[in-house]
DNA sequence: ATAGATGCAAACTATTTGCATCCTC
DNA sequence: GAGGATGCAAATAGTTTGCATCTAT
């Protein structure tokens, strides 16, 4: 995710139904400002400041996405990463190996991989969604 | 990964350059006969009787992963899954998030995918592994 | 004989839960 | 006013580490 192209916070805690809430506000802006996903420890330090204990965060993350609104991604690294859901861009991650740098991309051809998929294993009937993660080296890395 | 077309533990634990110790041996076993990737639990649930301490196959386990006998997969659930590593075959899996039912499927097209965001992102200079896991219902929990 | 492997206990990290209080609607 | 949201403390779950002992090579 870019961080420019996000709804309002108030759009998105709309979208939620959710009460609108000085940590929801904060982590939502905290989020929506994000060049990359972020972990809860990331989340954490940068709203702990405002008083907003570690556990709230959680508690919103879940919520937010539960109501689809965030969404958690995993890069193998033993926390949570959590982004800015956004249905239109299906975009991915790859992720540097060593220092952890994150990068996007679009264009994985979901749509026919899964019916491919379906039709192989007879014993599914729907995907709702997809993880599709590149792991290796950044340039910096590299050398 | 099916059960059967899997190497003799004998030629596994050869490639990883470890010492042929009981542990690692049944480790190995379980996990050739699966049908699928096992959690630390579930190992650990099947080698337990045999005196296996849960430690040791943890550390069996990230010592195959790092030699590339084993790989870990990552469902969402809150545990490492591990399957015997076979390389040519890159296969993925499909997972039902009501009864985390696991079948597998090929034909993720990588290459092409990798190329491509290696062109998007001017950050990366290779990939050297990636993740591919559709998520959704089975047959039996879709009704 | 020796480096690596194992078991046991204890530590750590991420995440969740219980409960009283607070605040948005 | 009422039900959801928050903070604090404590509990869980998965995984890792320290250290003494053991064993495959």
């Amino acid at each position: 995710m870019t961080a420019h192209n996000h709804e309002p916070i108030e759009s998105l805690l709309a979208k939620a139904g959710s009460k609108r809430t000085g940590p929801r506000a904060d982590i939502l802006e905290v989020l929506a400002h994000a060049s990359k996903p972020l972990s809860t420890k990331e989340l954490f330090a940068k709203v702990t400041k405002k008083g907003i204990d570690q556990v709230t965060v959680y508690r919103v993350l879940k919520a937010f996405t539960e109501k689809g609104i965030v969404r958690q991604v995993d890069f193998g690294h033993d926390q949570a990463y959590f982004e800015i859901a956004d249905e239109k861009n299906d975009h991915h991650h790859i992720i540097c190996t060593n220092c952890h740098k994150v990068s996007d991309f679009v264009g994985c051809e979901a749509e026919s991989l899964i019916k491919s998929a379906l039709k192989q294993t007879k014993e599914f009937s729907k995907v709702v969604r997809h993880s599709f993660e590149l792991y290796g080296l950044c340039k910096n890395c590299a050398k």
